[in-house]
DNA sequence: CTGTTTTCTTGATATTTATCAACAGCATTA
DNA sequence: TAATGCTGTTGATAAATATCAAGAAAACAG
């Protein structure tokens, strides 16, 4: 729990009173995910928040031909869970599954409230989050519309080198949106340069 | 500032006191650009929000071949302003310029605090605002890595009737992150469908 | 360790999309 | 009205990327 409390007042630049910690440690239980494990299957509606104290997932979507696109990676530190459709109360259109075998810290969006609500530094670290995760996707989008193939997996090279280690090269092609024989020869043709 | 106040009722479920509306009115000044008029330039510090009442922008960038990336096109009742360069006070990457004369109401990021820490329907509608930023831009991102650029133009065409009236051919096709002309032959294509 | 599955690589080919160039249609303005 | 510029169209060609197929390498499980 010690974790998410860090990383509460890193983020909110305030300080958590032992009460405040309190209340979130009660709203707040462990989970495990095995390898593979879903924490959320399309179609089904995200009840669910998590924030990761060790391990990684991934949410991707599915599409008729059976090929999986990845939208968005966690590790530590990371929050888990389809926005989309717990704000709206909407099912899915995505499954997240465990990469690893992973531990959490997870939620509902129903305690959440009273804590947001009342804990000033919960509620400057959602907004914070908000503003980061809007910002981070709106780079992503500038990249995903202005740059080549090349120049998208260089890009992600330089912003998330923690990831590129943690997933498997078909992943981040995914995440690309590439296929994994192109990022396979840019990879290759990567040693090549100045 | 009438337009403002029920944008801001309806965004936050709330009603405002003549007294909050005294203080919105008074950090907001009305503002008119005219077409073509740049809101922001690329390398200055975003100071500004706006509140489109009657017009259009659009924010883009400029790449070094000097084509133009529409990022986000805005119209009445959106906001218009860059996120990434205000939060962090960095200069923006981005322009931002009016499609048709534009009249708006502005402010600045100081200005706004104290409205959101005093008025809760001002913090329920930011919060509101972010969640549906994050939420249309996660599906941009799905699209533009799901999609080819037919299908993505049937999103568009699907998702913003509206825009696709108000903005020329050109601006929806560098929206899309594909040439004009590829735009051209999809639209050409697209009444032979069943 | 050894077989089995998953992931990555490589080549050949097909498809999608961009680029370049020319021109037509319209609107704006001088 | 003539001139100018902006927007969209079309064709020819080039470049980027996907797909298909096969095999190599690495990871995993018993």
């Amino acid at each position: 729990m010690e974790h998410l409390f860090r990383y509460a007042e890193k983020l909110s630049d305030m300080t958590l009173s032992e009460k405040e910690k309190e209340m979130i440690s009660s709203a707040f239980k462990p989970k495990k995910l095995r390898k593979r494990q879903y924490f959320l299957q399309e179609g089904d509606v995200c009840k669910f928040v998590g924030f990761i104290i060790k391990g990684a997932t991934r949410m991707y979507s599915v599409d008729q031909k059976g090929n999986e696109h990845i939208l968005r990676f966690s590790i530590e530190e990371w929050w888990v869970g389809d926005s989309e459709s717990y704000t709206d109360l909407v099912p899915s259109k995505y499954n997240i599954d465990a990469v690893e075998d992973t531990e959490m810290l997870v939620t509902t969006f129903a305690l959440m409230q009273p804590l947001m609500a009342e804990i000033p530094a919960i509620a400057k670290m959602i907004r914070t989050m908000d503003q980061r995760s809007y910002i981070a996707s709106q780079r992503r989008m500038h990249a995903s519309i202005t740059m080549t193939a090349e120049e998208r997996y260089d890009d992600f090279y330089g912003s998330y080198p923690q990831l590129l280690q943690r997933f498997p090269q078909g992943m981040i092609a995914s995440y690309l949106g590439i296929s994994p024989e192109t990022l396979s020869r840019i990879r290759k043709n990567a040693g090549v340069k100045p």
